[in-house]
RNA sequence: GCCCGGGUGGCGGAAUUAGAAGACGCGUGCGACUCAAAAUCGCAUGGGGUUUAACCCCUUGAGGGUGCAAGUCCCUCCCCGGGCACCA
């Protein structure tokens, strides 16, 4: 019978499906696996090959591990709220609900035809409400803990997409998304406050078994800044100002070298003392022309204007400095201000040689003339600091500014509250309404203590709508379209915005903005747990048992999106008692781009994207499974090469042909030790390979294995199925069909997987290289236990050596046991 | 600019604590089967010497170093990929 994968592969789908032998039970007895993939936006253009790498590695370890008697829960959903969905919507004129209805039933065939193991019971859609219900009740967690305030700054907007942004969503100065120009845009929004779980998201990063460069993105990302506050006064001629200047800087050390003082042009304290400004006209003009510049166009230069009239005193040696406004200091990090030290920072150096300003060394630690040092050093020209070193002078000027109560050590993170309501409708409606009553009483202190919770009044007027009346549906729209003014389409739905405040009757509107995509993501991996229920957002039982996730496979590109959102409302749901649980993702895993055949990144728009249904079709699934397995290391970049594909399959059709060789009987004695050696060193390679990520050397050795056992006339049937079994995970219909033809009546996936004797495993006989000034010059078979003794006399002895060390005296003889023994003359 | 990765045959890539560089696969060549082709199977396959063979030399981006021994460790440089980029 001939290996045909298009037949066997659709057979053992359906029956793995009528049977449910992938059906998570929640026994709480044994032990359990919880392994999660990034779940997928079900776009319009369906999966390809790509998507499948990640999939296709968490469902080989949870084959394995099911087989090694984990309880496994590996689940798979849709992320189907947000922009892209949305786009694809107003592209093609369908309603966004409709498309990704349609969508998402196209990408579930396109998985069903690969053989995974997903429990499909435990199927999740973030755009269901009685799912997008617990994402509002979330929000209203966080908005109660006063963790959500509504802010009206100038935000990033996209003028393609029509909507705000959150700084995680910029690419250089770009919209990660569609690549526009990024403006800066007053709007009113809602931003949550993840700034204050800074610390701990960069603490806790220590528990976690992730990539390296992973954990090392998202320090950077959160920023931690050490570093000290102070204040400046400001005078105008001998007269002091009421207004003082703050301060941050992680240099206190150089303070002595600052020559002048930069604000930034947004800074609130320009406004404040604008009647004091000679030049105030000049100033205004300047800010209005940086605030209409472009982010990307901001980071290139460093113009600036003088503030006239107006002078910074230097607490530390009472000097009065000059004051400018300039675009290099950044309004919405720290104070908003940076003392100049052209002498040991190089953008102030940059700065100083443009407005001739002078530049005062005061770190010694050889720099080079006419250059800015930026390294740390000996402390000259800084009064009574002078001699210190850099360390010691940062802990005595703190104390110094401490003492006089005019500033002290500060911390400051890179991070930024995050920008949490877009423009659209596609998204999950905030639970919030805005009454003029209640807000009156706010502001008027009229209200009975305990009648308003934290966050509404923090924000006066807006309103929680009673959890009891969860969801706020998202109202069913003719036009969707964003509308570019910085209200939602849901604004115009007179209907659904005019409703009753929930706590005083009073005629109220609801909030029209929506949440971003990153909403529903952010929990998604919990509703998994406990997807149907309605009174919680999840048992407490189950989530201790399931929590946290074991093993997390997904792209590099939510390293500091996606992975720090959902670790912050982790931690938050954390803190208020819902989960048990301080992080949520053990261990994570990234997976590797696959390049299109062209070394292109997989495109509609380059023509090169390859569709799995067509490589199912062609070469059975399978196939693609052991390829994509194979093709290279899991994280790393890679090209596809449909030849790749071919190779896979020839190595399925082999195994195919064993089967006919299996007998029942046993094999000659010393053949059969030899082939129980190969195969309990795959054993252990496989199972090792699979837990480490190194799928490509664990296929790699089922190759090296078959090719081995293909050399007889005879296979015994036990060797062979223990074969089977390493093989299965990766290429499961195959394996299964096997195994049945091999007279099995159970699943081969509920068999135990194979353990490897330590005694078989090791070598017996090894061959011994004899180097000659560290060159191979001569190998013999010998005992793996061959004394220094004997190996020094077998060296001796040969030929092949001799000729290499006639008449020569032997220096020195170095001897690794079990591998080889060198003479060097 | 700063911080991470990485550079190995024609190609994807293997290589434990430094211990036979090139596992495994793709491709290519030759052969078998065939009327023929595909598929399949067998053999060969880093480069260069060489009288078949035996054998020798060179080879992991470049140069230097440490070691009996270096793809692996150290220094200098080149190239590729990624992250951050006025964060004071």
């Amino acid at each position: 019978m001939k290996y045909s994968p298009q037949k066997i592969e659709r057979k053992w789908q359906k029956i793995w499906e009528r049977k449910k032998i992938y059906k998570t039970k929640d026994v709480q007895k044994k032990s359990k696996f919880y392994c999660l993939d990034m779940f997928p936006y079900p776009s319009g253009a369906g999966l390809h090959v790509g998507h499948l790498r990640g999939y296709i590695a968490t469902d080989v370890i949870s084959r394995m591990k099911m087989m090694q008697g984990f309880n496994v829960l590996h689940p798979m959903g849709w992320d189907a709220f947000g922009l892209p969905a949305e786009n694809y919507a107003i592209q093609h004129k369908i309603h966004p609900e409709v498309a990704v209805r349609r969508n998402i039933k196209n990408f579930k065939k396109q998985l069903s035809k690969i053989g995974f193991t997903y429990d499909w019971e435990r199927e999740i859609n973030t755009t269901d409400p009685t799912y997008y219900k617990w994402t509002q009740w979330i929000f209203l967690q966080l908005f109660k803990a006063g963790l959500v305030y509504e802010s009206f700054e100038p935000i990033n907007w996209c003028p393609s997409c029509k909507t705000g942004l959150a700084n995680e969503d910029l690419e250089r100065g770009r919209c990660e998304r569609c690549g526009s120009r990024v403006e800066k845009r007053p709007l009113r929004q809602w931003v949550i406050k993840i700034t204050k779980y800074a610390d701990r998201l960069l603490k806790d990063l220590k528990y976690l078994n992730w990539p390296e460069h992973i954990v090392k993105m998202q320090k950077d990302w959160i920023g931690k800044s050490e570093g000290v506050e102070f204040e400046m006064k400001v005078f105008k001629g001998k007269r002091e100002l009421k207004e003082k200047i703050k301060i941050f800087t992680t240099r206190i050390d150089t303070v002595f070298g600052m020559t002048y003082v930069v604000l930034a042009p947004e800074n609130k304290i320009l406004e404040k003392i604008k009647d004091k400004i000679e030049n105030w006209k000049e100033i205004e003009k300047y800010k209005k022309e940086v605030e209409a510049k472009l982010v990307e166009e901001r980071e290139k230069e460093k113009t600036g204007i003088k503030i006239k009239g107006i002078l910074a005193e230097n607490p530390f040696n009472k000097e009065k400095v000059p004051i400018f406004v300039s675009e290099y200091v950044l309004a919405d990090y720290a104070t908003g201000s940076v003392m100049g030290v052209p002498a040991h920072d190089k953008r102030d150096f940059e700065f100083a040689k443009k407005f001739n300003l002078p530049i005062r060394k005061v770190i010694e630690g050889g720099q080079k003339e006419g250059e800015c040092y930026e390294g740390e050093g000996i402390l000259v020209n800084s009064g009574e600091f002078s001699g210190l070193n850099s360390t010691q002078a940062k802990e005595k000027m703190a104390q110094w500014l401490k003492e006089r109560k005019i500033g002290g050590k500060k911390v400051y993170y890179k991070i930024r509250d995050w920008v949490f309501a877009r423009q659209r409708y596609w998204g999950e409606p905030f639970p919030l309404v805005f009454c003029e009553n209640c807000k009156k009483k706010i502001l008027e202190g009229k209200y009975k203590k305990g009648e308003f919770n934290k966050g509404e009044l923090l924000n006066p007027g807006w309103i929680c709508v009673p959890e009891k009346e969860l969801p706020v549906k998202l109202p069913k729209v003719k036009y969707y379209e964003p509308t570019g003014t910085g209200e939602s389409p849901l604004a115009k739905i007179e209907k659904w915005v005019k409703t009753k405040c929930p706590k005083c009757g009073f005629v109220a509107r609801r909030e029209t903005n929506t949440m971003p995509q990153w909403a529903g993501s952010c929990w998604y991996y919990l509703r998994y747990i406990d997807p149907k229920n309605k009174r919680e957002l999840i048992s407490k039982k189950k989530e201790k048992y399931w929590m946290p996730v074991d093993l997390y496979v997904g792209g590099v590109e939510h390293a500091t999106r996606h992975l720090i959102y959902a670790r912050f409302w982790h931690k938050f749901l954390y803190d208020i008692g819902v989960i048990s649980t301080k992080e949520p993702f053990l261990r994570l895993r990234s997976v590797g781009v696959i390049l299109g055949p062209d070394g292109r990144k997989m495109s509609k728009r380059y023509g090169n994207v390859v569709n799995p249904d067509d490589v199912c079709k062609k070469l059975g699934a399978d196939s693609l499974r052991v390829y994509e397995m194979f093709m290279g290391p899991f994280d790393q970049e890679i090209t596809w090469q449909e030849r790749g594909v071919v190779g896979a399959r020839r190595f399925l059709e082999k195994i195919w042909k064993l089967k006919s060789k299996i007998v029942n009987c046993k094999l000659q004695i010393d053949k059969r030790k030899e082939i129980l050696k190969i195969l309990h060193q795959t054993i252990k390679k496989v199972t090792e390979d699979i837990e480490t990520f190194k799928f490509n050397t664990a296929i790699s050795q089922l190759m090296v294995c078959a090719n081995r056992i293909e050399k007889e006339e005879k296979i015994e049937k036990e060797i062979f199925e223990n074969y089977l079994k390493l093989l299965a995970p990766f290429a499961p219909h195959i394996a299964e069909e096997i195994w049945q033809i091999l007279g099995h009546k159970k699943s081969i996936f509920l068999s135990p997987w194979p353990k490897w004797n330590k005694k078989l495993v090791k070598e017996e006989m090894i061959t011994l290289i004899i180097q000659v000034n560290g060159k191979v010059r001569d190998k013999i078979e010998v005992e793996a236990s061959v004394s220094e003794e004997k190996a020094k006399e077998l060296a001796f002895s040969s030929e092949k050596i001799k000729k290499w060390i006639e008449g020569k005296e032997i220096k020195k003889v170095v001897f690794v046991p079990g591998k080889l023994i060198n003479l060097v003359v």
